[in-house]
DNA sequence: TCACATTTGTTCGTATGTATC
DNA sequence: CGATACATACGAACAAATGTG
């Protein structure tokens, strides 16, 4: 059973998504909205509150809440997107290649990342990203093993986030990223398509469960010419 | 007169701060903090809300929260961080010079980023961020002068964002940034100490004020093998 | 395995404060 | 100044998750 508040923030998001709410609108005031969803003022509260939160509508005490245009705070890589779920907004002609799929064996290093023992396996995966035909990114995806079911060879060839989230019922929480930029190694020379002078821009991630269990280590290599970041801060 | 639920949330940081919260540590039931604080588990469950939010404690229904090991999630850039600040708290060895400090008179495509009339003031600076005796970074902010108050060459060679907080109020609330690897342009070789090869990661801000006004546009660009860049998403 | 106490999550009702028009 | 709208605060009840005996 979904909590009320949050199937207020469904209809709201539903609706915004659907272009029956435009920016600049003004919502309906707390009290008509108490009518509307028949519940307290603390329920439409507690939603609006995070609809503000994500920048959905902006609130100002004495007035009502205005629709904002959330496009220009629509951000891929700080909302820990998916390369498939960007590939699908942005419309681009992609592809990816799985080069490889295998439980490490050597690695010490990713196991005092993880700071796992040893029994623990952990899965590798690289794959190849193919945008209009040229291979720009390089994706080295380290799993802890247990929690990623029978993820296989097929699927990381798709989306593995949208497996772990509906098939598995994983919930994704938050993820720590450092950027920095490289000179390319021998793997980034052997698999994609670098000019000459060209760095690597790179992206670590630490993606974690809701649980603040750290379940997923990523290298996202960008050819630096073809990278762009988008970020969101708050002060 | 700060409401109470934000003294809570006050006093949780400070005594975090000082280590007298520690990470590891289980906090008092929401019971025990309603005795504690005299006052209703509404307010002691909007405090730990916003706690919980910033990542200093885990909330889990049906246990007590536990406090979290925040240094591993506190970022400088991606929470707008100046330049200042980010010296301070990592005790770098660092000066500032400012080389331009104008009012802008003909670029018309910083007009159009901001959105105004010709007949408003735009202020620009530029900055020269040397760390440990090399000119690394050049950052270029313009300023829509009406919001800056009486910000001359010697504030900008200290905090900008100290004078417009705390002397004239203003309220930052977020920005958006975006990331991209550049060649060095001819002001970049001018101010900065390039090796060969080197490129810039640049990166391009656009800050709001709490009533969704752009009233700030920085171009914050860094030699790239000193570069850095930290991130905190959100799924 | 089950029942129970504890703890956090959701919802309601009500009252008062503060900002805006 | 009064009406409206959002912000804060209190009290109460029940649901859902967890740990324990």
């Amino acid at each position: 059973m979904t909590p009320k508040y949050k199937k207020i923030i469904d209809s709201f998001i539903k609706d915004y998504d659907n272009n029956n709410i435009l920016p600049g609108d003004t919502l309906p005031s707390e009290n008509e909205l108490m009518k509307e969803w028949n519940c307290s003022r603390d329920t439409v509260r507690k939603a609006m509150t995070v609809l503000a939160e994500r920048k959905y509508i902006q609130k100002s005490q004495g007035q009502k809440s205005t629709v904002l245009n959330r496009k220009e705070y629509e951000f891929p890589v700080s909302r820990i997107t998916s390369f498939q779920e960007l590939v699908k907004k942005r419309n681009l002609n992609a592809s990816t290649e799985v080069v490889k799929f295998e439980i490490v064996n050597k690695s010490h290093y990713i196991y005092n990342l993880f700071n796992v023992p040893k029994s623990e396996k952990i899965l590798e995966i690289i794959r190849i990203r193919e945008i209009d035909n040229e291979k720009i990114i390089l994706d080295k995806d380290f799993f802890l093993e247990k929690y990623i079911g029978n993820l296989n060879k097929e699927i990381a060839g798709g989306s593995i986030y949208e497996y772990l989230e509906n098939e598995l019922g994983l919930k994704i929480d938050f993820a720590k990223k450092t950027i920095t930029v490289e000179k390319p190694t021998k793997e980034d020379l052997k698999y994609l398509d670098l000019k000459k002078d060209t760095l690597i821009a790179n992206i670590e991630s630490f993606t974690y469960l809701e649980d603040n269990i750290l379940f997923q280590i990523t290298y996202s290599r960008h050819r630096s010419d073809k990278f762009k970041f988008f970020d969101f801060a708050q002060r």
